[in-house]
DNA sequence: TCGAAATATTCAAACATCGTTATATTATTA
DNA sequence: TAATAATATAACGATGTTTGAATATTTCGA
């Protein structure tokens, strides 16, 4: 298995279970259609607060997303856009119908 | 989120979990080179003869791999071409030397 | 048919992950 | 500056995952 297993192989599955999980998958494929703020992905997932954010959390310790305050709210936003490959990926396989429909414009 | 979430994305979450794991992808890395049997997994990965064989089970209950005895010896290979989209996405991302190396034909 | 090789299964222990409840922090508005 | 809205963190029980050890099964060859 050569280096390739401890290096990559380590890292790709870090990054796998960081998105291998409904709710995180479902922030990734809202924010893959632009940035929204924790109230909003609160309201289009209808999860508790506290699992959102402890959810957001981790995609944000792990590079993955990007948060900005901006007065009251905070915007989170895709911060790889590798991982949207990913995404895009899973989306051919999982989403015949095509997936999210695109949002009006949130004056990003 | 619409029924995208109830459906997709849980589906989508279990193939990634089947997927997130250093063991499980390198067993997928190799056999996109082409079928394996089980002792050439074993001395490719170098891991525990049990350990391999619950993963490969694993991802064979999933329906990522087939097997196939042949005399002495069970060959694995992908049953899904559909998760190669998602293993190339994540070479990609993951192994900028391009991962493993091309193998012998083993006489498939 | 007996033994050995190849592979699978079972079980328990260690560990990680998830959701919930309660609480804390930060920024705005009154 | 006190109250409130938005978001984060902590702690905890429940559940799931991973591994190793022991054992079982299947197949082939002698």
């Amino acid at each position: 298995m050569q280096n390739f297993y401890k290096e990559n192989l380590l890292a790709a599955a870090d990054g796998l279970r960081a998105i291998a999980h409904p709710l995180r998958l479902a922030i990734l494929c809202e924010l893959s259609e632009g940035p929204l703020n924790v109230s909003e992905l609160l309201a289009i997932t209808g999860v508790a607060q506290p699992n959102l954010s402890q959810h957001l959390a981790k995609l944000r310790m792990l590079g993955i997303l990007q948060c900005e305050r901006r007065s009251q709210h905070i915007y989170y936003r895709l911060a790889d856009p590798a991982f949207m490959g990913i995404v895009n990926a899973l989306k051919s396989v999982y989403c015949p119908n095509g997936g999210t429909q695109p949002r009006k414009e949130t004056k990003a």
